[in-house]
Formats: C-alpha cells, sequence, structure tokens
DNA sequence: TAGATTGTTAATCGATTAACAATC
DNA sequence: TAGATTGTTAATCGATTAACAATC
C-alpha cells in the first residue's frame, strides 16, 4: 500500500522542527486576521506579516496537507482550524502552575496565556502562600496574596505531582528553586505529566522521550539581548 | 593586508546565529563549573553538559579565537571571560522595566535575572501602581504593591521613554498592553534604547537595524508545548 | 480566457558532524 | 614519548528560497 507525497506530509509525524516551532505563530496571526474579519488571506499577505518568504509559508502549509486553493489562497478559518488540530487545541490540556509567590501566577493569568488558548489552568501550587484556583487567585488580585488556611507541610511541587497523579493533568508550569528543579521534575515526570515548562532557571534534562520539556532561562534570554546590542555597536563602525 | 582565517573568526561581525545563540548557554554552564571550582574542561565534557557534539562546541568555540590549548582543553575561567566578553558583560549595561503591575517586575527582580548578570536594574515603570526603585520593590514585597504618591497622569511606557532618554538605558523589559506596543516601541527607540524585551504579546517590528527586539510570546511557547506533546502522542502508536 | 496563487521539485544556503593533522 | 585534545577542513544534513507546472 504506496503512500502519495501528500498523504506522507500530511502525517505529522514528518512535521520538521523548524515548520512546528512557526505553528504557534501562525496560529496567532491567523486568528488576528479572523479578528478582523479577514477570511481569505494568501502566502504572500502572511509572509508579509510574518516575515516569511511566500515560499516558505507555502513549504510550511504543504506539511498540514492541500489546505489552500490555487489562483484563491487560504480560506483563513479553515487553516486557523487545520493549524490549531496539529498543535492539538481540540484536545483541551490541562495545566498548573507550581511557583514560589502568587506573583509569577499573577502574571501568565493576566495575560490570559491559557483561556485564550483552550488550555485548561486549574490550579496554581505556591510554596509560601498556599494553592489557589485561578478564580481565588483574581480575587486576591492587588491585594496581599497569602492563603494560609492550613499549615504548609510540604512542597508545592509535591502537592502539584499528587494533584497531576489524581487528575491526568498534562501540563505543568514549574517556576520552583533551582535546587528543586532536578526532584520537582523526577515527582512530575513520575505523576504521568507529559509537558514540563520550566522557568526555574535550571535545564531539566529527562531521558524519557515520553515528556517534552521547555526550558525556559530568563537570565539567558537577557544575556541574549545583550551579545545582539554589542554585536550591532561593534559592527557598525568598521567598513 | 590579507586576514589569516583565524583573525576573520575572531572579529565577532562573522559570529553565525546559530553559534551567538548559544553562547548565553556557554556563559551559565562555565558560571556553574567555576561555582563548583571546576577549572578545566574539555569540548567533551562541555558537550555532555549541553547536548552538544565535541565537535559543535570546539565549532563554536574557534569563532572566538583560539582560546583552547591542545593536548589540554580550555581553562574555564578563560573562557567564561571571552565569552562575557563576546556577550558584552563588560559593559555593564543598564536596564528598566516597564509594566501594568508589580507582580511582573516582582518576579523577574526576585529571578535575579539582572544582578546575577552584569546588567544594573534602575528602575520600574507601572501603570497602575506608579514607579520603583528596584529596592523600593523589595521593600514592599509580600504586602499589597502600591506606591501612588503622586497622581499618574501619563502612561508608565511614556514615562519610561523620557528616563532612557535621561540616562542613557540601553534595555528596557516591556510589559505594556498589546494595544500600547507600537506606540510604545517608538517611543522607546526615539529616546535611543538599544534592546528591548517584548512580553507584551503582539510583536514589534521596528526596521531599525540599530535596536535589537526580542519578542517573547507567553501564548507561543504554551502552544509550542501542546504541539510537541500532540505529536509526541500521535507518533508513538504507528509502527 | 487571463490573472492569481497554490503545491512541489530543484537549487542554494547555512549549520552540524566527522575526520584528522597539529601540538601541548 | 604516548595520550589527549584542540582547531580546521571536508562531508553531511536540514532548512530556506527560487522556479514553475497545475489549476482555480
Amino acid at each position: 500500500m504506496q503512500k502519495t507525497n501528500s498523504e506522507n506530509k500530511q502525517n505529522s509525524k514528518h512535521l520538521p522542527p523548524s515548520v512546528k516551532e512557526r505553528l504557534p505563530k501562525y496560529y496567532r496571526t491567523l486568528r488576528a486576521l479572523i479578528g478582523t474579519d479577514i477570511l481569505r488571506t494568501s502566502s504572500g499577505e502572511l509572509g508579509k506579516i510574518m516575515k516569511l518568504t511566500p515560499s516558505q509559508v507555502r513549504q510550511d502549509f504543504s506539511y498540514l496537507g492541500g489546505v489552500g486553493h490555487q489562483g484563491y489562497g487560504y480560506n483563513v478559518k479553515d487553516l486557523y482550524s487545520v493549524i490549531g488540530n496539529a498543535i492539538g487545541i481540540p484536545l483541551n490540556y490541562s495545566a498548573i502552575i507550581v511557583c514560589r509567590k502568587t506573583d509569577f501566577a499573577s502574571v501568565l493569568s493576566t495575560d490570559q496565556c491559557f483561556s485564550t488558548r483552550g488550555v485548561n489552568l486549574k490550579m496554581i501550587f505556591t510554596d509560601k502562600c498556599g494553592d489557589f484556583t485561578p478564580s481565588e487567585l483574581m480575587k486576591f488580585e492587588d491585594s496581599k496574596k497569602e492563603k494560609l488556611t492550613e499549615q504548609i507541610t510540604n512542597q508545592a511541587y509535591l502537592r502539584a505531582a499528587d494533584y497531576c497523579r489524581r487528575t491526568g493533568t498534562e501540563i505543568v508550569v514549574l517556576a520552583c528553586d533551582k535546587d528543586e528543579t532536578d526532584i520537582a521534575a523526577i515527582a512530575l515526570a513520575d505523576a504521568g505529566v507529559r509537558g514540563i515548562w520550566n522557568f526555574s532557571g535550571k535545564d531539566i534534562e529527562i531521558k524519557d522521550k515520553n515528556i517534552s520539556v521547555l526550558n525556559l532561562n530568563l537570565h539567558d534570554i537577557l544575556l541574549g539581548i545583550c551579545s545582539e546590542i554589542t554585536n550591532i555597536r561593534q559592527n557598525l563602525p568598521n567598513e
């Protein structure tokens, strides 16, 4: 049973990493177009908005199967839905936040990171202020965020791992102390968590190929900016 | 006056983007080695820690000039210093934060993002709670963070741009509302800011090649994790 | 039909890896 | 000297861009 080229490409197994990385931004761009009632687009228009060549846009979309129409372009809503499916939006993942103080959770909640992307933020576990549902956290907004109804006897990541095991929560945003990163990662992986967004400052290296880890190091990002600035200045004067 | 290959590579103008992106992580790794009193290393050891091939590590360092010693490896402190110079650590950049509420600034300050990387965080400008020095912000910690000594009449980004112009501040962390992103970016660029770390959720596109912008979109990152999870699951069952 | 725009193939470009002579 | 490890060159791999036939 021979597969055609197109069938092969449609299989997300063959999505190259570079393309997969661009999906969220395509999704965001299409979302914005829908928001302004633009319901038809083209590789040229999307390329212009996203600073990509039309060629690359078409090449990228070709991995999602025949989603465009020759001579017409792309139906924005269809494309939005196809990319959403590739990302797994309809699977309605659940997430929790593990952090030290409420300020961290507050930033992500205010940003509506989860709600606008179909991810269900269920709980916030903090080391210092107790545990919150997102709506409880919002109630405390702009006031002292402490809710110590019972004595906190263990670390937030332990309560979080327990919660994930019981509820099948897939995604954990981890902003624990660097000293706890390794042990927290093990506990969460053991609890069946499938994705960790790691803000802790120490990279998580998990051998388990079934778990996806994103190490976001704020220090590295800051230095990346310094590096860019330094190089821009150094390069301008010569030649 | 012919340049040798080595002289060419030493010139940071020729640092490929892929290499430049890895510099902050090399820096962080070397910092950790110094912290544990490991003062000699090799491309093999660094590769193991950072999940890179020894070949790539050597290839990367070759762009920084002859920083290693054949048969010996690399002196950790020398390498740390060479990479620090390439990033521009000794230039002691200054930074400010522009955000809506203090929670955002509190997260970055607690993380010691700036202090441990030789970047001088000078002020925090907020829309809702007034302006703070970092030490003022820390004093308010764990309590209601509001400091409205005078009536706030304009947006934080305007006060921030004015401050940057007066003080020559190079870096701005921008976490304003999406609606303000474009106008804030223009104001900051006009004030002579050289690097913007944009958390606002709307990408900044500046034509000016002298300004470095890093658009960090939390929504995109979350969807990147969803996408990974989705693809891991889909790919396991077949074959 | 003429104009527009896709999806795909081929060409180019850049980044990673392998191999190895140089040498500490 | 023997062992280790660099820095560089060449080979491979993957990602981007260009070109164009297919066709709406």
